[in-house]
DNA sequence: AGTAAGGCGGGCA
DNA sequence: GTGCCCGCCTTAC
């Protein structure tokens, strides 16, 4: 499932809606590996197709921006452009933004 | 096969 | 809030 995961991670980050983000650990989680949030930074990173997959909507968890490969200035434009603030490098009321797949708060 | 790296998370000082 | 370290997982060399 290796190679699954990388492919899955992908999957799962299509399935974000625009004007919604989601965090490392929340999709690690619903990848079944609570703790590969890493593991999923580092699939989104060698995304093939920046734009068919919306990794710029997977931030972390403390509600901070992140990382992104083009540059996380970009990834908040982007993430401007579908209605989402920031206040600096965070994400203005996260919790009204973040989406959470299947999982159960 | 071994090791380093990477868009992270959490705990603690 | 900031900084540091350790832990976790998968992918690349």
């Amino acid at each position: 499932m290796r190679q699954n995961f990388f492919q899955a991670t992908l999957n799962l980050v299509k399935k974000i809606p625009v004007g919604q983000v989601s965090t490392y650990k929340i999709m690690a989680t619903a990848l079944g590996r609570p703790l590969a949030a890493r593991a999923v930074g580092r699939a989104l990173n060698k995304n093939p197709e920046l734009i068919a997959t919306p990794c710029h909507r997977v931030i972390k968890s403390n509600g901070e921006v992140g990382g992104y490969k083009k540059g996380k200035l970009m990834k908040k434009s982007l993430l401007k452009q579908e209605g989402i603030e920031f206040f600096g490098e965070r994400v203005k009321d996260l919790d009204q933004y973040l989406f959470k797949f299947n999982l159960k708060k």
